[in-house]
RNA sequence: GCCGCCUUAGCUCAGUCGGCUAGAGCGAUUCACUCGUAAUGAAUAGGUCGCCGGUUCGAUUCCGGCAGGCGGCUCCA
């Protein structure tokens, strides 16, 4: 009879043999696949100990996913050595969704070579491998890992900087104790092994065929575009093939969303090759949204106390070096116009301007707070690899403001303007969103940043406070922050999963000061106001993207380009249904009327692909009555309503801003 | 900017292992048809096969460069 120990197993206490695994303890569940001990994840294998807090962990919990994504990581490792024993090993930590593994090989990988991989990494999984944990010294693991550059330099980074050193480090080096993972095969031989801090799963048929090898990529090599590339391959991998399935949908619905593919279909906008990339131009239908959403939100600044302004497209240069933006963000403006020997440049933010008319007059304390606001059209030089649809575009339509105030004045302003914020969000229908609030980093990149610490702790502290008591989710966002201060930014996810920074707010004490910004104050000393930027939408361009993907092309009626299409019976009732026009025009009403000689069913089909709130139905019961039919999107249908009726039911939907 | 992939009609896509007039569906146009909720029929038009060079008797096809797009990385005031 050996030992006895006392453990807590999921908060009951147990006495169990000296010696027992976590798999041992466990064993009646094929679910869980790590345990949590005193806190901290182990392997099944793992030997519990006397006083040990043991929780199982599920495969279907993030944390089991994480593992079940790394372990899968591993066999993909394998099998690309495997293929190609050349290939040098860099980073393969979970991420959402899946995986991804970093190889140093002399050709990337082709869609060919990931079919094969998928194949390979089958074949693995299903012989059953086991992963085993074995402590290293430095020193031998690094005698035996002579032939692996990229870990042996993460070996040289382990510890508390691991997560320092790159993304996904963390899960090869991440402990003081360096450790490798063998797998070995059913006779229990080696065939395979990669520093990693685990845990793993026990065994790789845990991970069956619910994995599927996604795309191939280039990363560079620990994040920095300094060092060289490697060839990145991205899984992705779930508890059941179901589950699997499942995902892949969700992907196939996002696609189907995009705002590319419907700006396209439903005739919104276009990017015209002989403009430009990432320089979008409005079609009437496009138009219309981004009309309802200026008209919207030009109305809103000025019922929050904002004054309309203008500014111009381009300046001369020494404007930009005044606010502080040619010396460090030159790289982000285009290159100068040269008029006769004067550099202009186009602008890549509005704040100059607006400063300039806080400037062109003395100021009193009783303006402030003093808001300026303007649409103001601004563009930037965007790398060519990073353009994306409307979500990332080299012309930026900004609703923009500056709101001066005094220091005392700050924290309201931000609670004003964040309240503005969400309220837009919500008029829009948009819920799925998180703050973030951008420092600046005190790491390698700290030159960006101009200003104080101090200036820098405060602006800091009072976007937490307010940001903080929104009571919103708030992440934290160190080294994001604009070179003049911190800012708060909403975050909107779009249909495939990709968040994008919509509305921000920004504290800057940095622009005042270099413009030299005054105001006389009440004991008639001068100071200097702080500014706060705002944008609400963020950019109008990315705004409608992300609207066109949540609700995929299916706008609530007070937006929608159409906001009712008519579909006659027969030709014989098009003059009744001009007649309904002509009174859903008068009450400001988006109509549009199908008289092509397309016949009846044709035009219903055609209608419900449109996408439009209201199709409104005339033949002859209808005209007799004096009445219209609706078919709403979800196909049902009311027959026989008074034309004044039905006018009232579309105007009510298109007043309340509701969904239909 | 970096790496990889892609580019054939307005859209979605076949196709040519280098060889006669390059195809389909949808869309468009025309004609006929049309009376109650997701596709009426027929005809017609529409393409220097992204652009520029090279190889070749011959290039949409092979090679190179460029442009644009897509997926990542880096970046995102």
């Amino acid at each position: 009879m050996s030992a006895q120990i006392t453990v807590t197993i999921a908060g009951n206490e147990r006495s169990v043999d000296q010696g027992t695994t976590a798999a041992d303890l466990f064993a009646d569940n094929k679910q869980v696949v790590v345990a949590r001990i005193g806190g901290e994840l182990r392997d099944l294998a793992h030997e519990v100990a006397n006083g040990d807090v043991v929780e199982p962990v599920l495969i279907s919990e993030p944390d089991g996913l994480d593992v079940l994504r790394h372990s899968c990581a591993h066999v993909l490792a394998q099998a690309v050595q495997e293929v190609n024993p050349e290939a040098r090993l860099g980073i393969g930590p979970p991420i959402r969704d899946g995986f991804y593994y970093d190889f140093d090989v002399s050709e990337p990988f082709h869609p060919e070579d990931l079919k094969k991989l998928e194949k390979v990494m089958q074949r693995i999984i299903n012989t059953g491998q086991t992963f085993h944990r074995r402590d290293v010294s430095d020193d031998a693991a690094r005698e035996e890992l002579a032939g692996e550059p990229y870990k042996l330099e993460l070996i040289g980074l382990k510890g508390g900087s691991a997560e320092d050193a790159a993304e996904g480090a963390a899960v090869e080096v991440g402990g003081s104790q360096l450790t490798i993972y063998d797998n070995r095969d059913r006779t229990g031989e080696t065939v395979w092994g990669d520093l990693c801090r685990g845990p793993h799963l026990p065994n790789t048929k845990i991970i069956g065929n619910a994995f599927k090898i996604m795309r191939s990529a280039a990363a560079y090599w620990r994040g920095s575009e300094k060092n060289p590339q490697l060839q990145r391959i991205y899984g992705t991998a779930w508890p059941s093939k179901d589950e699997l399935k499942a995902y892949l949908e969700r992907l196939a619905e996002a696609e189907r969303r995009d705002h590319r593919k419907l700006g396209a279909e439903m005739d919104l906008y276009s990017f015209p090759e002989e403009i430009g990339p990432g320089l979008p131009v409005f079609h009437p239908r496009g138009g219309v949204l981004k009309r309802v959403m200026e008209d919207y939100v030009r109305q809103a600044h000025i019922d929050a106390g904002f004054q309309y302004v203008g500014t111009p497209h381009i300046a001369k240069e020494g404007l930009f070096h005044t606010s502080g933006h040619l010396p460090y963000y030159a790289e982000g403006m285009f290159p100068p116009i040269d008029d006769d020997g004067q550099p202009y440049r186009i602008k890549a933010m509005n704040c100059p301007m607006h400063n300039l008319i806080f400037r062109s007059r003395g100021r009193s304390y009783r303006e402030l707070p003093l808001r300026f606001f303007e649409f103001g059209t601004v563009y930037r030089n965007e790398k060519s690899g990073v353009l994306q649809g409307l979500t990332r575009v080299r012309m930026i339509t900004q609703d923009d403001s500056h709101s001066y105030v005094t220091r005392e004045q700050a924290p309201g302003e931000i609670k004003h303007l964040l309240n503005f914020v969400t309220q837009l969000l919500s008029d829009f229908g948009l819920d799925d969103y998180y703050l973030e609030l951008s420092t600046r980093d005190d790491g390698d990149k700290k030159d960006k940043f101009i200003g104080s610490e101090e200036q820098w702790a405060e602006a800091t502290a009072i976007l937490e406070q307010v940001a903080t008591e929104s009571g919103l989710d708030l992440v934290a966002d160190p080294g994001g922050a604009a070179y003049y201060g911190p800012k708060i930014s909403v975050q909107a996810r779009d249909a495939i999963g990709r968040t994008w920074q919509m509305s921000t707010i920004q504290y800057d004490f940095n622009q005042p000061e270099r413009f030299e910004l005054e105001f006389s104050a009440a004991d008639g000393t001068r100071q200097q106001p702080v500014m706060i930027h705002s944008a609400k939408f963020g950019s109008i361009e990315r705004f409608i993207g992300v609207l066109v993907e949540h609700y995929a092309g299916m706008f609530p009626p007070w937006l929608a380009p159409v906001q009712v299409l008519g579909v006659p019976v027969a030709e014989e009732f098009d003059g009744y249904l001009k007649e309904v026009e002509a009174q859903l025009l008068a009450a400001g009403i988006r109509v549009e009327l199908d008289l092509s000689d397309d016949r009846f069913p044709k035009k219903i089909r055609n209608a419900s692909k449109s996408k439009v709130p209201f199709i409104l139905i005339a033949g002859g019961e209808d005209r007799d009555a004096g009445a219209v039919s609706f078919r709403y999107r979800d196909g049902s249908q009311k027959n026989g309503v008074p034309i004044a009726e039905a006018i009232e039911e579309i105007a009510a939907a298109v007043r309340s801003r509701a969904q239909v």
